[in-house]
DNA sequence: CCGACTACCTGCCCGC
DNA sequence: TGCGGGCAGGTAGTCG
């Protein structure tokens, strides 16, 4: 699930919990999620303060005590669980009802545990392992192997028509494609990439080039296509936000609200555009689904 | 450099 | 009830 939106929301619900807090130990389950462990994981954590969880793009960004960074990407099914000082469970469990129905075992896919000094615990579960963790040299975040060839980020002022159209200019990729690869723009994934072009009522299958006029100025596509992009993290923000406010009574683990998407996921039913008569169509490219409604995306 | 494709891994849902 | 196939929110690596 975790696109901008959901990692943002993660990061708020972990904050209050793991912010200026110390860690006493990092119970690390297996030697790698999609990759290796770097050397020495729990040691270089454990025993140091959080002194800031921040993100960029998908990536959640722990800034160790000492100038290390702990950077954990969520991959597809990575989830957090909060466990407070008192034994009360502040998150909602992986799954729910996990913890009552319990035997005695680990719970599968739970693969790193942060036990804070607060008492607190923080549970990392991810059943496909697609997420990894990395620690790095703070000082050189933005040009570490994850983050040197990283685009903007989507709800900075970076993104601007004038941006997108000097990206884009001359692509011969669609706008689906063009949008998803986070070189350009950092944090979109396919959920939001297809509610984004809806909202701007652009075709997911038009080429990318057509941001810009020929010498990388932007066209009224483009134009059109931001503020519908910043729309839909903000909104997709706030939903998650909401959820944030009563962790029990969510159904899913912390970030995971489903939120009302206006065309991803409804294939076949009515277009919600006024007036528009239109039906969503779901179509494949680049391998993956896509969303939209042909009739008044163009 | 670009663009297209594949691999990675588990779970779930559907049809037979 | 079991099994095979397809699908799932992501990225990195390879190949032409």
């Amino acid at each position: 699930m975790p696109e901008l939106p959901e990692v943002e929301t993660v990061r708020r619900g972990l904050e209050p919990v793991m912010s200026g807090v110390r860690v006493a130990r990092v119970e690390q389950r297996r030697p790698d999620l999609r990759f290796p462990f770097p050397d020495g994981f729990a040691a270089r954590i454990e025993g140091r303060r959080i002194e800031r969880l921040g993100r960029r793009a998908k990536y959640l960004v722990a800034d160790v005590e000492g100038g290390e960074a702990l950077i954990m990407h969520l991959g597809m099914s990575g989830r957090f669980t909060i466990e407070a000082a008192s034994g009360a469970i502040a998150g909602t469990p992986a799954r729910p009802g996990e913890f009552a129905h319990d035997t005695g075992g680990l719970p599968q896919h739970d693969h790193v545990v942060f036990h804070l000094e607060s008492g607190a615990r923080v549970t990392y579960n991810d059943p496909r392992r697609f997420g990894f963790m990395d620690l790095v040299a703070g000082t050189g975040l933005e040009t570490c192997r994850h983050f040197a060839r990283m685009g903007i980020e989507p709800l900075s002022n970076a993104l601007h028509e004038d941006y997108l159209a000097a990206r884009a200019n001359a692509r011969s990729t669609d706008l689906k494609a063009f949008l998803l690869d986070q070189r350009h723009i950092a944090g979109l994934g396919n959920i939001y990439v297809c509610e984004a072009l809806y909202r701007a009522r652009l075709s997911p299958q038009r080429l990318a080039g057509c941001l810009a006029d020929g010498r990388g100025r932007p066209t009224q596509r483009a134009v059109r296509l931001v503020p519908a992009i910043r729309a839909v993290l903000t909104d997709a923000i706030a939903a998650g936000g909401s959820t944030l406010r009563d962790y029990r009574s969510a159904d899913g683990a912390l970030g995971y609200f489903q939120h009302a998407f206006q065309v991803y996921g409804r294939e076949g039913e009515p277009c919600l555009t006024p007036g528009c008569r239109g039906m969503v169509r779901r179509i494949t490219q680049a391998g993956r689904s896509t969303f939209y409604c042909s009739h008044c995306q163009r």
